[in-house]
DNA sequence: CGCGAATGTAATAGGCTATAACTTGAATAA
DNA sequence: TTATTCAAGTTATAGCCTATTACATTCGCG
């Protein structure tokens, strides 16, 4: 198994690990330019290979869309975990958020390839992008750190969740920037939090009277 | 100037309307498909004109796109327009976010177009793209029916739209369906007109008490 | 009525996806 | 060790798309 980045050596038939370094040639590509970015022609002659090459691993582009999409999902994944792992004054959600904007804007072409593409909503249940999809979300209930009551939890991580990806949005649209702009992305995301936190410390009190009186 | 949407009558040179023709059509092939969808070879076809005619009209492909763009922003700022003024027992707020909603679901390869390409963040100020976008936000703004108290109402208004397009990413995303879904993507919707609306109140109310103690 | 600008056409170049038929070499089994 | 098989790569090619160039037609204004 050799690097995945490596170009296939000269004077040699077989690439080693074409599969992966597909991937992570697309990803790099969409980096800045999202899906449109990702040609199979010109991936082929980055790593040295002849066009039709990639066809022995991805069935049509499509395919290798879906994944080098979920491979930026467990990349995402791995930089929220990071944020929600280094010790800070700040909340876990806190660093989820503002680390999830930095990543929408900074690898935007990448973070349209994984929320506003049909790609993802066209993934089959059960399949790799679809359970990556799911882990990431997970990791947003987590970063609540509230204790399972009523699906209350999943809901709360929805709305901050879409909360989120709404803000990266407008931002990308340019409406932070001119006259327009009268607070940060970072100020409406820390809204947000702020918001999420007190609805759930309120949902949970409250549900928790209820059971009480219930009993 | 014939309908817009009319192939061009045989047997003559001029179509009448093509530029118009073009962006109708093209708005079609979005509906579903988003920008993927819209080829310039199949829309000259779909017309009744030779490949290039559309190139008369537009510089390239992506000039197309942002006239497209443009047009389907004027028609969702008519959309809300029209849910604003419709009378009824919700509020206006609800009314626009409900219909945001909807479009963004209901054309949804129309609504990517607007929201997460590149075609709009590329859009020059005071380009006829930048101006409709400007336009239906001022819309949000209107919908809140707040007084103009140091930009509060454009920050609020900026919160309810990321939201609202938060909302409808996720629901495209299926994050709606399946066990997750332990409330409905209108439930959402209406939980942020409801939080805007408290913040909105509160924040007037102290920026008023503000300026009462400074006098 | 005549002329120029706007609009449309035919022909063509070049990029991309994808398939078919052929080749290489790595790994397994005799 | 050698034979064989199959995954992975190659060349050639078809077909779609964008875009340009050079040419044709018609609309409208003086």
């Amino acid at each position: 198994m050799r690097s995945q980045l490596a170009r296939k050596p000269e004077n040699t038939y077989h690439h080693g690990d074409l599969r992966d370094a597909l991937i992570k040639a697309a990803l790099r590509e969409a980096e800045q330019g999202g899906a449109e970015a990702i040609s199979i022609k010109a991936l082929a002659k980055q790593l040295g290979v002849s066009q039709p090459a990639p066809y022995r691993h991805f069935a049509d582009r499509e395919a290798l869309l879906a994944a080098v999409t979920a491979e930026a999902f467990r990349q995402l994944s791995g930089i929220l975990r990071a944020a929600m792992a280094k010790p800070s004054k700040r909340s876990k959600l806190s660093r989820l958020a503002q680390a999830t904007l930095d990543f929408g804007l900074r690898r935007n072409g990448i973070y349209r390839l994984m929320f506003a593409s049909r790609t993802v909503s066209c993934a089959a249940i059960g399949s790799e992008l679809h359970e990556a999809t799911r882990e990431t979300f997970a990791l947003v209930i987590e970063a609540l750190e509230a204790p399972a009551v009523d699906y209350l939890r999943e809901r709360q991580a929805l709305k901050i969740w879409a909360a989120l990806h709404g803000v990266v949005m407008l931002a990308e649209q340019g409406l932070f920037t001119g006259e327009a702009a009268h607070a940060t992305r970072e100020d409406l995301v820390e809204d947000f939090v702020g918001e999420t936190k007190a609805a759930l410390a309120a949902a949970i009190k409250g549900a928790r009277r209820r059971k009480k009186a219930g009993v």
